[in-house]
DNA sequence: TGTACATCAGTGAACGCGCGTTCACTGATGTAC
DNA sequence: TGTACATCAGTGAACGCGCGTTCACTGATGTAC
């Protein structure tokens, strides 16, 4: 059952999708081989004609689902929307209840410290980004080169928040939805008050 | 071999704080038994001896993990002495290096919205505690028995910081120490001055 | 262009291994007399 | 109070089971002539 070449590397992509996806939703230690392949349309035989190991492939699909959302936010503060909106599309309830397909920060972070070198990396290089486009583009409007102090700390902030947040509104999605759903709301209020005061 | 009542209680406790550490270090799917055992200085198979199950364990050590903390919160707060030195306590590279020894929130939570409901509920409940201490808990020292909108922004949003900051800090820990320790300063300062600005 | 053959992407059974859980056993504790 | 016995907390071997990984095999692809 050979496929072409073209299909075999639209294949290996699909299975880091489905990883990035289930590992999002489950964290890193909560998914297995077989499952991200039969998620991805496959048997698990073939894992490792696409992969060197289970690692590997965590590597590429935390890199693969940080590049794409900040590519995103990038492309929505250069044209000038400010953070605002993005901020608004984080913080729903739609986001909290699906986190296969948004951040993947809120889920994958604490994996971090405990996974592998190449993990680690990537996820500190997506949440580096982040950090660095909240600083570069401040609540005027304005492009700061060389983010100051206030800057860095109105964007350590926010990502906290944002984060932060979104953790607790998950972690309390199931025992104690009207509080849930507080933490949203109150966030999507209070964090641009936060961002446009600072 | 068997011991004194006493002592088997003593033994179970020994078990849910070992729990209790092993859970913050590593998540509660990254843990089991036989090393909780032995960390608490047992065999594995004495384990049903003194709970029903894994899971059962789980939701008792999330408990603890979370009860023992608040109340000291509870307790400085009420003593008049404000939130400040909670968030100085909170935002220390000491903390994040050790998350045996600290909150449970920033390693359990994501745990939370993926295990059984009683270790749902246990961190929800532990969630609310913390929310509620701090909207009661206004910056001037005053007491509000009953917080309004700006007393509960100002606690979701603290938490928000504490858990989410924390959560960034120690994912960015290994590969990007300079960011990690930048992250702990920078909120060390920003929030109490959220904190009383709000 | 057509044919014969080598390649190799994907299949599915099988492998060790560690996990949660069970259980017969041990021997100190606690109790009945 | 002292003794004989029942209890039961903790031990360590054993159990299924699912996991990551390996491998012989299949059959469509791609290539040599």
């Amino acid at each position: 059952m050979k496929v072409s070449k073209e299909q075999s590397q639209a294949n290996r992509q699909a299975i880091v999708e489905a990883a990035a996806r289930l590992y999002r939703e489950r964290g890193l230690e909560g998914v297995g081989v077989a499952e991200i392949m039969a998620a991805a349309g496959f048997t698990h035989g073939g894992f490792y004609g696409h992969f060197d190991s289970k690692e590997a492939l965590a590597a590429e699909a935390c890199e693969h689902a940080l590049k794409a959302p900040l590519a995103r936010l990038r492309g929505q503060l250069e044209s000038g929307e400010g953070a605002r909106p993005y901020f608004d599309r984080y913080l729903r309830t739609e986001h909290r209840d699906a986190p296969g397909l948004g951040c993947a920060m809120p889920t994958l972070a604490v994996d971090a410290g405990r996974a592998s070198p190449a993990v680690s990396a990537a996820i500190t290089s997506g949440i580096a980004g982040y950090l660095e486009a909240f600083a570069t583009h401040r609540p005027d409007g304005t492009v700061a080169a060389a983010p100051d102090e206030a800057d860095k700390a109105r964007a350590i902030m926010s990502l906290s928040v944002l984060v932060g947040g979104m953790v607790l509104a998950r972690a309390t999605g199931s025992a104690a939805p009207a509080l849930s759903d507080e933490i949203i709301d109150v966030l999507k209020k209070a964090l641009p008050e936060y961002w446009d005061a600072s």
